[in-house]
RNA sequence: GUGGCCUUAGCUCAAUCGGCAGAGCAGCGGAUUGUGGUUCCGCAGGUUACGGGUUCGAUUCCCGUAGGCCACCCCA
């Protein structure tokens, strides 16, 4: 027998760290109906030609990471793992005319994304995000809410210190004159720039600028930023973005690295960080406005702006912070059912089966071993109470245990569900435990 | 995709110079009749990631593969 392990890059989600992802997901559909977003579900996979025109097809996304589903012969389809949501969103919005919906359509949705990257902490083939996208707004206030949506979330996630980075990459009318520019800053030095920031200097030349190779950081310094040179509606809505951010009291850095290197990406582009972790993996989050990805995609000019975050990161760093390591006490039943015959297992089965019907989380000790054993099992189970099944039962009554408070007493079974639900109330208001 | 480090029980880790693979935790059972998280005793759990090589003998040394981690790359 070969042992099989989760495919390379992937991860099982043991019931602590589902808890975990459980608990990002409720927040974020919580702050999504809030923010007036409503869930979407588009497929795990999709025509290929969605992400090679909407992710790009010269990123590294499209090009080297995109998981392609191998064709059936009877089909000519060729379809790819979703590496992102966005792409996925804009085509349902176009397929399903939401171009007549009221504007903007403001969607959400959160569930697992593939790259075939190489894997490493904090960076997975499989893994979660919570992505808002609001559609057919051309900001700029909904940029600086969307901004401040994401700080939200993080802040009720328990990160407190995400930093804001922000940008403006300009758009299809003054891009193209800042790249010339950029080419041409660079091109005098193009013998002492590194082989891959060589390679890439005519192919995608803004990416030269979030290199992190030393040799770089001078040249970079030095370079013309985009902001300077934008054109005067990119430079106006930067600048109300950036004053709708101040009047939310959202602090923020400007980062001209910042970039977006697609065609469509246009103005706004941030990204959340999380401080104190050097290297890679430290981006929580991103996002951007994409006012030209609608037409790409077939649908007429629209406006769009959106954000993914990484539920994968985000829990490595509350697990980073110290002291968060709080048990998750979810799970444990309200009462277990236990009894003095170790092989009567058909009453305490019934037992149980009668306190759920009742809205009770209850499960009974089916195994056959002695009293001692069963009420050991339950008090590491967490459980509040026991039931004890014996001899009493011919009267119609059990023994109700309060594990906690070690007192026991005799309660006809006709009442047990009654009184587990008022012990369980006062249990969780009278406190003590947590 | 490139380079480096690592991999022993479910988990965290031992094993001297190359000489019979161990402990703690977790699990299960028991400690004179139906009362718990402690304690004590016991049981089970391993092709030492996998495949080769060197050697009388390999967890240990060498090579390959897989997986994990770190840096690059990319990003979430």
């Amino acid at each position: 027998m070969p042992t099989y392990r989760a495919p390379r890059g992937t991860r099982d989600l043991l019931p602590d760290e589902r808890a975990a992802f459980r608990r990002l997901e409720t927040i974020a559909s919580m702050l999504a109906r809030r923010y007036g977003y409503r869930e979407i579900e588009t497929p795990m996979f999709e025509d290929a030609a969605v992400f090679e025109r909407g992710v790009g097809a010269v990123t590294d996304v499209v090009e080297k990471e995109l998981f392609r589903i191998a064709r059936r012969t009877e089909e000519g389809d060729s379809w790819a793992l979703r590496p992102e949501p966005t792409a996925g969103i804009v085509r349902a919005y176009i397929e399903h005319g939401m171009q007549t919906w009221p504007q903007p359509v403001k969607l959400t949705m959160t569930g697992p994304m593939f790259r075939h990257d190489r894997p490493q902490a904090g960076r997975f083939r499989q893994f979660w995000q919570f992505d808002i996208e609001a559609i057919g707004d051309p900001g700029p206030a909904i940029d600086a809410e969307i901004i401040e949506l994401g700080r939200a979330f993080y802040r009720l996630a328990g990160l407190d210190d995400v930093e804001v980075l922000l940008n403006s990459i300009g758009d299809a009318a003054c891009r193209p004159a800042y790249i010339k520019t950029l080419i041409a800053y660079f091109e005098p030095h193009a013998a002492e720039l590194p082989a891959l920031e060589r390679e890439r200097l005519h192919k995608n030349p803004m990416r030269l600028l979030d290199s992190k190779d030393p040799a770089m950081a001078e040249l970079n310094a030095a370079a013309p930023r985009i902001s300077d040179l934008l054109c005067e509606p990119c430079r106006i809505h930067f600048a109300a973005v950036r004053e709708h951010l101040e009047a939310l009291g959202i602090t923020y850095r400007i980062e001209p690295g910042l970039v977006r290197g697609l065609d469509y990406y246009t103005r706004t582009a941030f990204e959340f960080f999380v401080p104190g972790r050097e290297g890679g993996q430290q981006a929580l989050g991103g996002g951007g406005r994409y006012d030209g990805l609608v037409e790409l995609l077939g649908g007429h000019p629209t406006p769009g702006i959106g954000f993914g975050l990484g539920l994968d990161r985000i829990v490595i760093a509350l697990e980073a912070r110290a002291g968060e390591a709080r048990q998750e006490l979810e799970g444990a039943p309200v009462a277990v059912v236990v009894g003095a015959d170790p092989a009567a297992t058909a009453v305490r089965l019934k037992v149980a089966t009668d306190l759920r019907a009742a809205g009770i989380a209850a499960r009974a000790d089916l195994g056959r071993r002695k009293l001692g054993k069963q009420l050991e099992s339950a008090a590491r189970d967490r459980a509040h109470f026991v039931v004890i099944i014996g001899d009493e039962l011919a009267d119609g009554n059990v023994q109700l245990k309060d594990l906690d408070a070690g007192s026991q007493q005799l309660v006809a079974l006709a009442d047990l569900a009654r009184k587990l639900v008022s012990g369980e109330r006062s249990h969780r208001h009278g406190g003590g435990d947590a």
